[in-house]
DNA sequence: GGCTAATCTTGACTCGTTCAAGAAAGGGCG
DNA sequence: CGCCCTTTCTTGAACGAGTCAAGATTAGCC
């Protein structure tokens, strides 16, 4: 994981004032890819105990707004956040426990954009859920 | 549409008693396709004023553990739910209405389910949702 | 160092959904 | 056709995730 300057580095790349919420926020989904928001909130005390739950909140919106992060809802759970960003992968889930994994897009680079009748819609993201069951739960 | 006995007819496939309330459901979301619950729970008044929204809650749960409806959860906003099942289509979601349209998968029939490395994971369904703007939101 | 706008703290509040207890109704049986 | 048992429905309270709002604090520019 990279060091506490870097991550300020990357929050003055996108024009957001660096700040110590948004810098533990930053850390904190490097270094737990996909975090519910409660364990985000949790990471961050670790380094960081007086951070209200709504400055997690709000530095994660301007994180995943900025691009620096990226949300997954998964249908019935809370927001998680990874660190990932841009490199078109997608996510496995088990039904049972709700471990989540990544993969690769199967198509390709970006083909996955494409839909077979875009109805004329302007499409800017695929996302793709794969719902089982993991190795450890059968 | 179908009429009422289908529905009922319907449930009875699935062992599942006839209520009012759950024929009401079924035709609603037959009659609405990609209802939010509140829309459900609307329309169901309409025919069957007095329906708690226990009861909606209860027999959308059921058709859907019956496989006769189908729910969909966009990011940020409430379940949703269709009557299309088991023909591998997907969804088209507009980000500034949060309209919903229905595209056939783009893969084939069920190729869909194969990513590029299941990690040992037992998939058994793949949702995509493509994200965008509709024509009449740009 | 001082100023101003952005950000954070605190705490109340909303929304969609679920829980729980008792009343009502479906449907198999006699 | 009517009884009984179980499922389902009504009512109303509760919950969790997330948002809103007012005022205190802080980042970053001069």
């Amino acid at each position: 994981m990279p060091p506490t300057e870097d991550f300020a580095a990357l929050l003055r790349e996108s024009d957001l004032r660096v700040t110590r919420p948004r810098v533990a926020v930053l850390s904190a989904v490097h270094a737990h890819p996909h975090a519910s928001t409660d364990a985000v909130i949790d990471a961050v005390r670790v380094t960081l105990p007086e951070v209200s739950h709504q400055a997690v909140y709000d530095s994660l919106h301007t994180l995943t707004a900025a691009g620096l992060v990226r949300r997954i809802q998964p249908s019935g759970s809370p927001a998680r956040y990874e660190s990932r960003t841009g490199d078109n992968h997608h996510h496995l889930i088990c039904r049972s426990c709700g471990s989540i994994a990544d993969v690769d897009c199967a198509v390709g680079t970006a083909p996955c954009l494409t839909a077979s009748d875009d109805l004329g819609y302007d499409i800017d993201e695929a996302e793709v859920i794969y719902w089982g069951t993991c190795p450890g739960c059968h």
